[in-house]
DNA sequence: TATTGTTATACTCTATAACTATA
DNA sequence: TATAGTTATAGAGTATAACAATA
């Protein structure tokens, strides 16, 4: 593979993303604020777990937790079983605004991919398939 | 599309992301210093321009050239045209660090796309040609 | 002792508003 | 007047180190 070609992934995802800041933008969001109502969308994870699937450090997720919370759109909740732990779970608004912004972001995937043609369409979701693993 | 299928997308784009922002870590840049010196490869743009390709205001950009001016891996230049403008460039430190970059951004898209077959990769590039536009 | 989470601190990234210099 | 760029300011995001509480 070129690095021409390897040029062209990387600008690919960068327009996704840019269509997912967008999204989150609208909403007055950060990237990494949908990422985490993304997670909550049908999880109530620990604090580290969080930490682990965005790929931060425990006392960045603190901060913000710290910041959704705030906004009205996460609680925080104590664990039973272990009293160290604190898990995290979307509030009913947090969850209106996840689903929000689920629709806003279909709607601009789907129109990135509005160009390809059915079988391309169908091939890119096999391949992102393979990607996500 | 189901929105399963988007979620398929987006996760692709983040598995990519997190691969430039490790690649770009291990030379203790930030995401967005990686995507400067990519755009500063094979151009000599005006502040203006960066922030257009970035999509970030022009403020957000003084602050971005002046910390990669500060490690020494760009250099700012008066245009002769126009006094007004600034145009920005590499400086061989910065050539240096980019193509070191643009190896292990390389390797690490690379190591993600071997999970398929061949005609597969063929169609990822052809996509992503498609959806970069 | 090890783990979970928070706090203190410092830095990067980003936008808005106000500014300077030039066209 | 309009444009290019900077500065001041404020806030979000992030990591490291030190800490408290619990296991």
């Amino acid at each position: 593979m070129s690095s021409s070609e390897v040029d062209v992934v990387v600008q690919a995802s960068f327009t996704v993303l840019d269509t997912l800041t967008r999204s989150a933008a609208g909403h007055d969001l950060s990237l990494t604020q949908l990422r985490l109502l993304g997670i909550l969308r049908d999880r109530t994870p620990t604090m580290a777990a969080i930490a682990d699937h965005l790929g931060l450090d425990r006392s960045s997720v603190s901060g913000l937790v710290d910041r959704a919370e705030r906004r009205g759109y996460v609680a925080r909740r104590a664990s039973a079983d272990d009293a160290r732990v604190t898990t995290v779970e979307l509030t009913e608004a947090g969850r209106t605004l996840g689903q929000e912004l689920t629709a806003t972001v279909e709607a601009g995937v789907e129109a990135l991919l509005d160009c390809l043609r059915p079988a391309d369409r169908k091939r890119v979701l096999e391949i992102a398939r393979s990607v996500t693993g």
